[in-house]
DNA sequence: CTTGACAAACTAACGGCGTTAGCATACAAT
DNA sequence: ATTGTATGCTAACGCCGTTAGTTTGTCAAG
């Protein structure tokens, strides 16, 4: 009734809120249209789908991921750039779980505008490894495990999957980071070859 | 009515053959209820919830998962077995895409019997890594690197996030693993000095 | 063979969800 | 002042998990 201007930015960012407070798994379109003091019904004014909500959530969290990123390799090399890259992603999904979760539910299948999203992604891992010398072939695979290891080990430790021994969670993380300079280097030497 | 002869074992038989085949997302209790005849409320003669079947599920998954790897990794040793052990977590999460994303829904919150279950995915990992020269500690960490490689690849594949390079994704597979191996490696080395 | 108990089915309902259709109203432009 | 559109509303549909209370089939004890 009272009409008041509702911008669709504030929508998803009132449901960004929610969710990074509350939790993804509890976050629903009539909490949402509560909180904005509307009927869920009014919400379909501003949005076409749950799903549609949920994916733009999802770019809002790849953006905020690559700006980290971005920043934390600015004016850095090599195994430098490389553990500031991993920090950063790892801090991400510490930080801030619940959006972080947003982007894995991301449905890659459409390959709408979600291929400048994935796009995104990719891009500060290949910067921060523009100062091994590699060809650009191995640096596509090197991408995809790096992407591989900083996943599995955030969505892991986040699920809780990290508590059966008495060690350090962060340094098995180092050791995973680690783990990726031993491989870039080792393939640095391949491709000397 | 009918009253058959329905069996706990028989319900989450019949929930995994729905779960494979038409997708842990689509699937919901009534329709479960409707694949044994039954009504949904019926169901709770059987379960405690869906939450139970789920868990359940769950260790199955693990079970059939740590067999796989278990078979995959008898009689081998060192980075033979690693890649034994890898390529059959790789296939697993291949082949049994919804029952794998099953064991990632599991709420390892719940220090239930979940411990157990929590030992069933360590303990092949532990095994083939028994012929390094390591120390424990070592081993604790390598083994969350190891899942969470593992994990990170195949859960990445899955959801399509690997499509945006033109390079095979068994390529990257092997190198990640390779990684893996590099490092086993290396921290033997450490362990030494 | 009857009877009684228990397990396993049923119906009905609750509150939640996303979503659609149709209606009312406030505000902006003519 | 009138009109149109954007934005709110109510009511409803069909899903979902779940609970309460009731009927009924089966099987063992008397």
């Amino acid at each position: 009734m009272a009409r008041q201007g509702l911008t669709h930015a504030d929508i998803i960012g009132t449901a960004i809120e929610m969710i990074e407070s509350e939790g993804l798994h509890s976050f629903s379109l009539r909490e949402l249209a509560g909180r904005l003091h509307i009927k869920a019904a009014s919400l379909y004014n501003h949005i076409r789908s749950s799903d549609e909500l949920h994916t733009e959530i999802g770019y809002y969290a790849i953006s905020e991921l690559k700006k980290a990123q971005l920043a934390a390799i600015a004016g850095k090399e090599r195994s430098e750039a490389i553990e500031s890259l991993a920090d950063a992603y790892y801090l991400f999904g510490k930080e801030r779980p619940e959006i972080y979760k947003v982007i894995l539910s991301l449905p890659m299948v459409k390959n709408d505008a979600i291929h400048s999203a994935g796009f995104d992604i990719v891009e500060p891992i290949m910067t921060a490894m523009a100062g091994y010398h590699l060809t650009r072939e191995q640096m596509m695979h090197l991408q995809r495990v790096f992407r591989s290891i900083m996943h599995g080990f955030i969505s892991q430790e986040e699920a809780g999957c990290f508590r059966q021994f008495p060690v350090d969670v962060v340094d098995s993380y180092q050791m995973a980071v680690r783990g990726f300079i031993l491989l870039l280097e080792n393939s640095e030497k391949e491709a000397q070859a």
